[in-house]
DNA sequence: GTCAGTTGTTCTATACGCTAGACAACTAAC
DNA sequence: GTTAGTTGTCTAGCGTATAGAACAACTGAC
């Protein structure tokens, strides 16, 4: 399956209403813009605005209506994961739905310089790569990398990890779990990641790096996590806090999720 | 300028080795697949090739040299901005970078109903609505939209807009802030906002939503950021909290922010 | 110096993305 | 019914991305 392969024009606008959409920007139910008015918007032709619109209704985000107009379908929506930026899933579990992982690879080799400098690594030190896509409800939602130095991933095997958190497999043999750097921005769906996350090449994702220490200040995990937007998405509750002079926020224990 | 026309295939290879060299997984320094080879390797013409390496050389991220190669150059990374999950950027002023806020819009108006609901409006309840760009050391890196009911907006102006933050504002007119909830996601830039942080159309931006409640549960400010990854992230230190049977991350003060 | 391998340049030919326009079929309001 | 506005379908033609190939200029190893 080559899909992949979409005009340019056309996919960009795909791109754009998708995300107009998926944000509510326009709203469900409501009537997009004509194909025509489109096309002169966004300065192509009626042709390539259909190609767009094509591809939207074929993922069943639109409606079309010939002779009344183009429709927002109210999404039957596997609603957003909300998690905080301690990155906690576990009230998911609690609201019942359920959670897969699938191990994509597993194996041992040099890890790329980004990783040996994270980690500090000495030079030529190998170390266990792992790549997993999590889901929700069936449906993929991130695309997990992660790399342990090698004498750390011996102590477990490759059925444990599609199985166990890694971070709870660390800590049971032994490994000491201090603390942690995390750094959250955004990408875009290279082909790998966007074949097995089910998206189109190009598309937008969260990205996030969390590198963890043990109590020598030596690296024990290096965890680079790519999420799909539209399923996933941190949320902070936050507090205004500090007196007059300096105010400032400060996070607060989370309120409801809001509906 | 129409500069966002890139062909279909060249761009496809351009978005994968940028993702490769960003990740380190080619090493700075060390030279690329020749161009016969990337050709063959990836199925496309020797051509095509080069178009993706003409626009990776064009932004600087690779050397070609006749007669030896394609090297990846060291980044001279001007560094991104890395701020807390309050979004603090009181350090940046110590660090001497000069911030700067460029005012795009200002007026008043019926906002969209995604705005409405977060607020907690009145039907027809109008708005302000202000656009800005904030810039770092003269560079945009982040596009801010922000709503503010008409009521409280008209306690300032919007020459105050341009030169103070908006929450001083809000608090120095007597409106009490309390808490705000805080999501985090990525998008993808459209025209206007390509044009004004100075991205191709499509670029991938990290989006940032902060709604804003006074002490009677009302919204008070409906705060939409889009910031340029390159030039901007999230950074959180965390800790290893909680017993033996129920570990998890708690967020831990800042450590040196590290290079 | 020689030689294999590299990037730079130019050419031809094909494939196809994109535009522009016209017309049909349908819908909803009047 | 009439009419304005919508999506569906088709055609013709332009511009350009892509493939393929040849040659020049240059580099580094030997």
């Amino acid at each position: 399956m080559d899909a992949s392969l979409e005009p340019l024009k056309a996919r960009r606008l795909a791109l754009l209403l998708r995300e107009r959409i998926a944000s509510g920007e326009i709203a469900p139910g409501s009537r997009l813009a004509s194909e025509p008015a489109l096309a002169l918007e966004h300065g192509v032709s009626r042709v390539t605005v259909r190609r767009a619109l094509d591809s939207l209704a074929a993922e069943g985000l639109i409606d079309r209506r010939v002779g009344s107009g183009t429709f927002v379908r109210e999404p039957e929506a596997p609603a957003p994961i909300v998690a905080d930026f301690a990155n906690m899933l576990t009230h998911l579990v609690e609201m019942g739905r359920r959670t897969g992982v699938r191990l994509i690879s597993f194996a041992y080799a040099q890890p790329p310089e980004t990783v040996v400098q994270a980690l500090g690594l000495k030079p030529g030190e190998r170390t266990q790569r792992s790549v997993r896509v999590r889901l929700i409800d069936g449906h993929p939602f991130s695309y997990l990398t992660t790399h342990v130095p090698e004498r750390i991933g011996l102590t477990y095997s490759e059925a444990d990890l599609a199985s166990v958190p890694l971070l709870t497999l660390l800590e049971r043999s032994g490994t000491v779990v201090e603390r942690a750097n995390q750094t959250i921005s955004a990408t875009l769906a290279s082909p790998d990641v966007a074949e097995a996350l089910g998206l189109e090449i190009g598309s937008p994702l969260l990205s996030l790096t969390r590198i963890v220490f043990g109590p020598d200040g030596r690296g024990v995990e290096h965890l680079h996590a790519l999420y799909r937007p539209d399923r996933y998405a941190f949320q902070l509750e936050l507090e205004r806090a500090g007196n007059a002079s300096e105010r400032r926020w400060s996070p607060a224990p989370a309120r409801g999720t809001g509906s």
